[in-house]
DNA sequence: AAAAAATGTTGACGCTGTCTACATGAAAAA
DNA sequence: TTTTTCATGTAGACAGCGTCAACATTTTTT
């Protein structure tokens, strides 16, 4: 149990927990396979007794990444703020705060193609949570009545496109012009997300 | 003039547009300085000739990509729709088609850091072209009122927010359980941008 | 106690980005 | 025209990377 010097114990979560730690410290491009095997002080192959290859590591961290991030959101919900639409907006806004944190694990998250099915089922079925955490806050906070011809998942998919392009813009800086500091940026993330709920009821259609 | 064999005549030329084509062809993990090298039919070396590295390559190559998109919406524009706010929501929509049309472009795009002033003028510059022609679109299809209390460059980085989330979720085929064909992410991209649009003029304050 | 399985190590391979030293051709200076 | 200089090519080396095969050690199962 302790650890033999041969047998580390738990080296998977080891190198996830170092892979995390690195990701944001070096960026995604400074993430090797044998910079996490020296940074758990293990030979150059080990990791491969966990991960086939580095895409399935990546995608084990990006997995992690989504866990958070639907843990995130869930905490808001779970707040239990009297106003849902309220809770809706801190939703926007926390989504968008962590993303602006940890923005080499966020870019890690959407970097790759979605998985198929069969391909990565862990990372699917994280980033679905998320998805479904953030479509939840939607729910709850649009005006009980306004359902229209809109799809639930068709209003959350145009929330997630709008916290999911000022994350990116404000990630890579492309938002300074106007916003600097990371409130100003949260903000201005509130603002449109309220603004795409008043207007979600009616005005869309199809699907 | 012609190609002697030893001096390649306009090189830099070449490296990207072999990169333009290996990027979408191969993505960008397979882009390396010595496979365009090998394209080109140059030794492996010859490319730093005229990039100081690989990072200053994929600038350029960016840049294109800027350049590409400006052209364009500036296309959009100057075909004098008699319409403005339909002007608008054509180039939306040509912005989102064309990230569809190269993924790997697009994301090369906004993969780096935006580059400082004196890091990457020509990406910047090229960056900035872009946005402009989004923001002028914008700024000719809103109703000419509504300027409120909101500035014309936010309300662009408004849009340019939405256009970019909605790209980058299509491109990860995070859209796919609503929307399936290239067609039907650009009508919900439209009407995302119409909502907008029509929101954009009150409800948004500061800035 | 023996066999099997899991998990580690070592060493190799080809590929990469990038550097240095050298070669060649074109342009500028003499 | 000849010579020098400069831009641009080549060859070869280096370390770091992902990954594989062969082997070692520990744990688990029989």
């Amino acid at each position: 149990m302790a650890q033999d010097d041969y047998h580390h114990g738990n080296l998977r979560q080891a190198l996830l927990d170092a892979g995390e730690k690195l990701l944001e410290a070096e960026g995604v491009e400074g993430l090797s396979m044998r910079a996490l095997a020296r940074a758990t002080g293990v030979s150059h192959a080990a990791p491969y007794r966990h991960f086939a290859d580095k895409a399935e590591l990546l995608a084990a961290l990006a997995a992690r990444g989504f866990a958070r991030l639907a843990e995130a959101l869930g905490a808001v919900a779970a707040a239990q703020l009297d106003d849902p639409q309220r809770e809706y907006l801190v939703a926007c806004r926390r989504y968008i705060e962590l993303g602006m944190e940890a923005p080499a694990m966020y870019r890690l998250m959407f970097g790759q193609q979605q998985p198929g099915v069969g391909d990565q089922p862990e990372l699917a079925e994280a980033g679905h949570a998320a998805f479904d955490a953030l479509l939840g806050a939607m729910a709850r906070g649009r005006a009980a009545g306004t359902l229209g011809n809109v799809s639930t998942e068709a209003q959350a998919m145009a929330v997630w496109s709008m916290v999911h392009g000022i994350t990116e813009l404000a990630i890579s800086g492309r938002l300074a012009p106007c916003w600097q500091s990371p409130l100003e940026v949260l903000a201005f993330g509130e603002r449109m997300c309220a603004l795409l709920l008043s207007g979600l009821g009616g005005a869309k259609a199809g699907n």
